[in-house]
DNA sequence: CATGAATGAGGCTTCATTCAT
DNA sequence: CATGAATGAAGCCTCATTCAT
């Protein structure tokens, strides 16, 4: 039961804090403070503060994707996932009092020039669509075009509902991209 | 034709900086630079920079709702003025190269202390729900419990179309909305 | 009396500091400490360590060339003012404990972008070049090409002179410039 | 055909990095880094930077007298080796563009309390100078005070040559340096 | 003998705000 | 009502060195 490294109390810190309070707000001082780590130590690490939020998003990443499919799994693969899929995010949403999507969250307000960051935005997003295609695919019941137009529907409906959840600190949003996910998936067009 | 006051510069300056660059990216020094204002000045105007930003989106509400109820005012109101006000998103976006919701954008990296800024985001998304409501109140076919359910389901589609494009920074997202609108506005539920 | 102004002392302790320990040893916070300024005022004025040693040598240079030709003004015009300006050199030396010329003394381990710097030390050596000039041809026993070609070998001889007399941390160096400049002068070659 | 060792790397990074780039300009990290050498590996053949400079200008000064020696060895000893070397001095300092000396460059901008440093500067010259008393004696036409007096001015015009080409990025000082040379060589006093 | 991790001190610069005129 | 000067706190990052393995 050894102390965790130098690279995992940064990044424990880091991720509490880039989340809960900001990017922008978090500065490398308290991450440090918080890490419990000198500040040469940290950066011995990780090249630069755009770096941590890299190694943070990629991390995120991993966790949220495999909470999601961890949450959906009682169900069938498919349409039945994706509905589900909405629960999950009630009780992520939930959990962390509606703090919203750590990756919209940190794109809105970057510096001009932190385009890795936002690149790990995108594929975390890309990959989430990637998932999405899986589940409409097993179903069968579509045409690529169809899925292709689906999933970007349903993947607007997640994106709007977590922002909206964050907007108003409240999780009928979710409940309301539900079913409105539910209505999209019975009605072919 | 005599120079705008004071209020008007540092508003107009400060409104395309936070928007274009980023509420926490734009710093006092490059409003009163580009307002051509001296920061006391400035700071007799306004208390402090989030009240600043709380006047900016404030006017932004103003403008931006303008703006889209004149683009939808060739439709008759209803459906099809929701409907419409997608291809507004669409022109929008496209016009501010994808910038996404500046009341998005700015409450998802803020100081937790700045809630005059939080409110006058949750007022925005009151008011154009309140505006949806009207469209759908007109259409006569729902009941309160359903204009209720499919304001939450298109506000949820606006949001997500809103950011996803910016963070794909494309327009299909928006389309994607729009059609799962009309999907969700055709199939009673 | 009142206090000298923020520019005046950041400047005193910058020249001073700058020139006595070194560009590179000097830090921005020995400047404000010892100029007794807070750090931001300090950058109000400067925006710039880079900067300041603009500044600095500026100043210097005006200081220096006024002392220099205050110095040398009991002499006539021409070839005995150049003589005297290496007595010039030794009081100049010798009062500052050989430390060298701050001009030269900046180039030799500068970043590689400050650009600004290189050239006022640039601007010093062809101002004083000019002076040079001046007197070889107040004397008229000089054709233009002669002129500068022992303007050249002169200005050689003082630079060496300030270098050497600063490594050997004596004053021979510069009386050795001084005999060599005399045989120069004498010999039409 | 075995890899260098690590103090031959660590040498020959640091003698590039201290010359070209400069000493304060240069870290340890770049050090190492560029030769590929372990941090404790490196501290472990040299106790500190300052030693790693002192190493550097012995080896520097080995091989610039070795280079001096050999390119002037076309020539007569005495006078003729003397204003040979200023030949040298052309080629060196176009081949470095004019990087200027790198004894004279490191004393300018030291900490204080590296008196090593400095100690090895002045070796390099004296060493200097006494090869210059050699060609002088050689010669056979000087006294004891006048190849002193001779051997000083001499110096003077190598270290301005090289200062000077330095600040102008030119070799015309250099050629000047080498006129005056030999008007100093051929008038006696 | 070799190493990567860890460190305290300090580097330069910018922040939003207030003060004195 | 307008202003430029002044400020303390904090921003991100790099320094030369030492330690534990």
């Amino acid at each position: 039961m050894s102390k965790p490294s130098v690279k995992e109390r940064v990044m424990e810190a880091a991720s509490r804090l880039f989340y809960f309070a900001g990017y922008n707000q978090t500065g490398i001082n308290q991450i440090i403070e918080e890490a419990k780590v000198a500040k040469a130590s940290m950066y011995q690490h990780f090249r630069s503060k755009e770096d941590i939020a890299v190694a943070y998003l990629q991390e995120r990443h991993e966790m949220w994707m495999g909470k999601l499919l961890d949450f959906v799994a009682s169900e069938k693969k498919g349409k039945a996932q994706i509905i589900k899929s909405f629960d999950y995010l009630v009780d992520w949403l939930n959990e962390v009092g509606f703090r919203g999507c750590g990756f919209q969250n940190i794109i809105t307000d970057l510096p001009k020039d932190q385009h890795k960051i936002k690149d790990v935005v995108v594929y975390h997003k890309d990959e989430l669509s990637k998932w999405i295609d899986e589940m409409l695919e097993i179903e069968g019941d579509y045409n690529k075009k169809q899925r292709q137009q689906l999933n970007e529907e349903i993947l607007v409906l997640i994106e709007g509902a977590i922002m909206l959840s964050q907007i108003k600190n409240a999780d009928y949003p979710i409940y309301a991209a539900q079913r409105a996910c539910e209505c999209l998936l019975k009605n072919t067009r």
